[in-house]
Order: structure tokens, then C-alpha cells, then sequence
DNA sequence: TTCCAGGACATTT
DNA sequence: AAATGTCATGGA
């Protein structure tokens, strides 16, 4: 058995059991993971199953379904499902991606210092540690979903969004389940707004969603380009320019594709029913006041905000 | 049935 | 600039 060191990516991979180790940071929660990404059962861009998380991700034009599982508290395992040998710079770019997915990158001990003695804060942070802030790393899924969740309610989001991938996206079978790749752009600029009206998306909705596949696959908008951009304030005003892209869908980018720390989608409804309910309140805040909540939790807006969304969730969820 | 949901945009003051 | 109207559909 031959097992490699990768100083940077803090994996170990074994050649013969097609099997990653992947060190996982200091505050880092499985579990909240898990609760995460089985908040809705209209997920179709991930499967868990006996805590195991599977996923269908592209590498270097390749569909590899790939298995996550808790090992102990510092690590976690990846297995390819196909368990074909694969080269060492694939392998580099899954470990990348489930990083990248569940920001394990990210130092949160700034933040949890604010939290520490913060009273909106304090208990979230208690009750929730080590939840990361799971990302959609692929720009024009993050937009659209994003698009898709505006101004209605999340379980009709959900249905939108497996209606698309299950009507644009590509499909792959394993153990008698469907996988899914989220669409391309190129898979939807073309498309007429009549074929999304159909799976129940609104007109605006529809145009949005085309044109910006349009721009995306014309090289006009790209993660890549945008990322080289002066900082994230410069990336929030380009994305405003487009069609569809208002500053709650901006920033909702912001935080789950950029993992801006600091993007703030305020306004977001979910945030001001969350803070009524920790406030006690009968109405909702303004946004002036949750404008001064925030205030303490400067350069970790959006991981106040996915605390605090994370505080909706139904106690009798458990994974 | 009514209200509203993880908004954006156009129109009117 | 700021307030108001419109879009538009299902969930609870």
C-alpha cells in the first residue's frame, strides 16, 4: 500500500483502495454538515445515506461520484464509488473541491471570538459549533439558484431547482439512483423562456436565468475573471449590472460561491424572521436596526447570517 | 382564503 | 432619493 503525504492539501491518498484522508480544521461539525445538506428532501444535487454524503462532481470533463464519511474528529474519508485508479492531479482537484464545498479552509476562531460574548450570538455559536458555511462552488449554479429563491418560499425553491437539473442537467446512474451534474450554460442559453415557464418559473425568472447563461457562455461572466477583480466590492458591483441580480442576490453569491466572510444579504427574509423569533419580537426588525445588530459582526456578516438561518431549523431534524 | 416567501425592477411621488 | 406598484406561484 503506498501512501502519499501532500504537504499542502493535508490529504493522504491510497493508490489501492481509492480512499482519500482529508484533515478537517479544528472547528469542524459532521453533524451540522449533515443537517445541512438534508434540510430539504427535494435535493437532487446530493444523496445521504447512514451519514455518508454522495456526490456527482465534473473533474477535468469527467462525472466521479464521490463518498464522504466522518472518520474521527480531525479527518474525513473520501472514496470514488467506481473505485478506478485515478491520477494524482484528479485526485488533488476532488480533495480541492470538498474543501472548497464545505470551507474547511476558513480560520473561524475571529469569529467566534465575536461571538463569544455577543448576546444574539453567544448561544448560536455554542449550539452550532464547527458548522461551516456549505458553499456552491460553481458560479452559474449559485446564480441560478439564488435566482430561483427569490421572493418565494424554499420547499417551492426546491422544486424549481429539481425540476431544472432534471430537465437540463446530466444524469448518472449508480445503484439504482439517479445522480445529477448541475446544468451548464451552454446546456441553457439556449433555451426558450416558454420551456421554464412550463416547469413553473415565473417570466422574469426564466429571462434571467437564460440570459445570464447566455453571458456566462459567451465568456462574458465568469468565476474565474471576476475572482481576479480588486476585491469583493468590485465583484458585487459587476454582478448588480446584470438583469436579475439585485444586492440580496449579489451578496447570497457572495457568501456561498466567493466565500466572502463579509457579504451581507440584508434584507433576506429568512434573516428578519430568524431575528424576530431570537429578539422575541411580534414584528419584524427594520433594515436600520438589523443594520446596527450587525454591527459588531463586521467582516462576518455572512457567517452571522447563516447562524442565524440555521436557527430556523426544526429541532427534530436530526441526520 | 389569506398571507407571504432566503427580491428585482419599473413607476410614481 | 424614496416610496409605491407590479410580477407571479405554491406552501402553510
Amino acid at each position: 500500500m503506498t501512501i502519499r503525504q501532500q504537504d499542502m492539501l493535508n490529504f493522504k491518498y491510497e493508490e489501492i483502495t481509492g480512499c482519500t484522508l482529508v484533515d478537517v480544521p479544528y472547528a469542524f461539525s459532521y453533524n451540522e454538515t449533515l443537517l445541512y445538506l438534508t434540510r430539504s428532501t427535494m435535493e437532487c444535487l446530493h444523496h445521504v445515506e447512514n451519514r455518508h454524503i454522495y456526490k456527482l462532481i465534473e473533474i477535468e470533463h469527467e462525472p466521479i461520484l464521490i463518498e464522504i464519511s466522518e472518520s474521527d474528529a480531525s479527518t474525513i474519508w473520501i472514496r470514488l464509488v467506481d473505485s478506478l485508479p485515478r491520477d494524482r492531479t484528479v485526485w488533488e482537484s476532488i480533495v480541492h473541491y470538498v474543501q472548497e464545498w464545505f470551507d474547511l479552509h476558513r480560520d473561524l476562531a475571529p469569529f467566534y471570538h465575536i461571538a463569544a460574548n455577543d448576546p444574539l450570538l453567544s448561544k448560536l455559536a455554542t449550539d452550532y459549533y464547527g458548522m461551516r458555511i456549505i458553499g456552491v462552488p460553481d458560479l452559474f449554479e449559485a446564480l441560478c439558484w439564488a435566482v430561483i429563491g427569490q421572493q418565494i418560499n424554499l420547499t417551492f425553491a426546491y422544486t424549481l431547482k429539481k425540476r431544472f437539473v432534471e430537465a437540463f442537467g446530466k444524469p448518472m446512474e449508480w445503484n439504482s439512483r439517479t445522480y445529477w451534474l448541475f446544468p451548464k450554460p451552454e446546456d441553457v442559453a439556449s433555451i426558450l423562456v416558454d420551456d421554464l415557464k412550463k416547469l413553473q418559473f415565473t417570466s422574469k425568472k426564466a429571462e434571467y436565468i437564460i440570459h445570464i447563461a447566455q453571458l456566462m457562455q459567451q465568456g462574458e461572466l465568469s468565476k474565474h475573471a471576476l475572482l481576479s477583480s480588486s476585491d469583493f466590492k468590485a465583484i458585487e458591483s459587476q454582478l448588480i449590472t446584470i438583469r436579475g441580480i439585485g444586492p440580496w442576490t449579489a451578496n447570497y453569491v457572495l457568501m456561498r460561491c466567493f466565500r466572502d466572510p463579509s457579504a451581507f444579504p440584508i434584507g433576506d427574509a429568512a434573516l428578519q424572521t430568524a431575528l424576530k423569533l431570537l429578539l422575541n419580537r411580534s414584528q419584524k426588525p427594520s433594515l436600520d436596526e438589523i443594520k446596527q445588530l450587525f454591527f459588531p459582526w463586521k467582516e462576518w456578516e455572512a457567517y452571522a447570517v447563516f447562524y442565524l438561518w440555521r436557527s430556523l431549523t426544526p429541532v427534530d431534524a436530526t441526520p
